[in-house]
DNA sequence: CCTTTATATGTCAATGATAACATATGTTAT
DNA sequence: ATAACATATGTTATCATTGACATATAAAGG
């Protein structure tokens, strides 16, 4: 009976759309996709508060899709697991594809 | 400039992972993989009150990710575009990786 | 035209997420 | 020790989503 597991694993695939779907959080990953950076590097970058950023970076982390290192006074982020970025980029695939052949749902 | 069209892409990507972002929701496009269903059929096979299907089966319809064909009474739905497939499945690659190398955050 | 079956739509309370703001912690320099 | 900087955490009001329930529409059969 895996039922249990699959259940977890339903819940993870959830919670990473979850993540996905709020642009603070998309864009950080976005970021990120090559290079390290510093919150407030973030922060200046996105034009978004700092402690608004810091709750998503929490929230991110603690999901593993990004992690941290201190250097000095600042706190550098990474991509955690850059597999995350084929999820982002099949998704861009998928609404190029919607985007362009808009032919239903034009109201 | 183009920082419209990219923030009307960037929309549409956050909207994408809402909808992925619920297990009913979710639920119905696995289960539309490989085969069209009635509302019926969905609401037996997930055992959830007929009307939050259609609530959901609508949220899908409108950002084209299902598309429906009436037969007699029933309604038939089906995947609109069979690309969002490549999305779950790249997440879920990206889950299983997490899942198993649970390393951090295993509080 | 009345009933049954199949599905969609409307409403709203309960829950969850976001944004805004204040404050705390940790590091470095003076 | 104090100040300045960088970041994290706590709290709460606002807003969005979900779930539950009632009702509406539409097709088919009698």
């Amino acid at each position: 009976m895996n039922t249990n597991e699959e259940q977890n694993f339903k819940n993870e695939m959830e919670a990473v759309f979850k993540l996905l779907s709020n642009h603070i959080r998309l864009n950080i990953l976005i970021m990120l996709e090559n290079k390290q950076f510093s919150v407030n590097e973030i922060v200046e970058a996105l034009g978004i508060p700092q402690s608004q950023i810091s709750h998503q970076l929490a929230i991110l982390k603690k999901h593993q899709l990004v992690s941290s290192q201190k250097i000095g006074k600042k706190n550098f982020y990474k991509l955690d697991d850059p597999h995350i970025l084929n999820v982002i980029e099949s998704t861009a695939n998928h609404v190029k594809h919607v985007l362009q052949g808009k032919s239903h749902s034009e109201v």
